[in-house]
DNA sequence: AAGATAACCTTACGCCGTAAGGTGTCAAAC
DNA sequence: GTTTGACACCTTACGGCGTAAGGTTATCTT
């Protein structure tokens, strides 16, 4: 029977950690509490001590995502706004695994909580009526939401198990589709990113506040 | 023994119904072979003369969400677009449950191109160059998808295990969250996807084809 | 010394997808 | 009219999953 060192082998802190890695390095569906367990050398069960069930600890990791993105207090709206938006796309890139798992989840831990309220603060100083201010996240967010999605496991990304036409196929039926394919390349949704930053702001500036009330 | 008709009790189309009145019912983590089975009242392994495996199938659902989905022939560039993004949310309320999958899947049936086929042929009226068509549709494409994920299933509505704070820490930590609950009611997205689309088909004609290449 | 608590483990249950192979029915071939 | 074989569906079984219930230590408190 093994000597016990009086500081706890495992953590909420270092369990986070381990999922992450696991997460990361084969994806949110390789996360089970079995092979998490012995990933970090425990038994399964010893997991439950630290989470009371494996969704407590899915919310963990969002929180983890989200806990290191926050407004910066100074600038404009438009520059804070485009901040916070990089910091959120440097997050998907961070854990490219847990995007699909962050945009369908419920924001209802303090932290997820608090990176909405940063980005409607930031709104106020644009948007004064509420109902446009509300409109103008809306727009905001489900750009960001698709972009990230797009970026981290898109449509052109996802799992799929039919084997796709084939490539000859692919080329008389669907010519504009393959024309899409050199923009795909990572390197483009960097300049994509900022074009739709850009556009996204400009249509916020916009929203006239007696339209939409 | 039951005596056999001389019909099949069930086929491909049979089986993606019912797949998708469970989805719809309980939500796509409830779809599972053998549930899917007893509510077809057969044994389980009886879906897969119909289907090699699981995620055969899910790509059946896939291609049935997507097969009414189609672009009108006639009108300009902006009010064709806006008729598929307008089919594309009617898809993802008669399926809500599928949505979350349907943005993460990749698309490579043919059904799935041809509708990429389909919003692509559309804007080679407006952008002409392939690179800012490029650009245009990845920008229309997140704004939809970022959208119908919300609409369906977006980060008020998501899973989550934990308990959120109370509505009294709510209240004091995120003021602007609060505000912003009276638009979460589903009959104000309506004006918010065609304030959305407007603003989008804008951000899609003030894209400066030189500017982007 | 005695009891409480924290940290981890053992066992077991009922789910899951699906591989391998079996069985009954029916239409066509001889 | 018998044989053949494809079709549609079923039986059994395996290894994985989350986790409920309860057990076992080592450490801390009093």
């Amino acid at each position: 029977m093994p000597k016990k060192s009086s500081r706890p082998a495992l953590s909420q802190a270092r369990i986070v950690t381990g999922a992450l890695v696991l997460v990361n390095e084969k994806g949110l569906d390789a996360l089970s509490m079995r092979g998490l367990a012995s990933a970090l050398g425990v038994e399964p069960m010893s997991l439950y001590h630290w989470f009371k069930s494996r969704d407590h600890l899915l919310d963990a990791l969002l929180d983890e995502f989200l806990k290191e993105i926050r407004s910066p207090a100074c600038g404009s709206w438009s520059e804070r706004l485009g901040d916070v938006s990089h910091q959120f796309r440097a997050a998907c890139h961070r854990h490219p695994g847990l995007v699909p798992y962050v945009v369908i989840h419920r924001f209802n831990t303090k932290v997820a909580l608090g990176l909405l309220e940063d980005f409607l603060e930031i709104l106020t100083h644009v948007k004064k009526d509420a109902a446009t201010r509300a409109a103008a996240f809306r727009l905001y967010i489900h750009w960001l939401i698709g972009f990230c999605l797009d970026e981290a496991a898109g449509f052109s990304k996802g799992p799929s198990a039919q084997e796709p036409p084939s490539d000859q196929e692919v080329a008389t039926l669907f010519p504009h589709v393959v024309e899409l394919g050199p923009f795909n390349r990572p390197d483009h949704f960097d300049s994509l990113f900022s074009l739709g930053l850009t556009a996204v702001l400009r249509a916020i500036l916009a929203l006239d506040e007696s339209e939409y009330s």
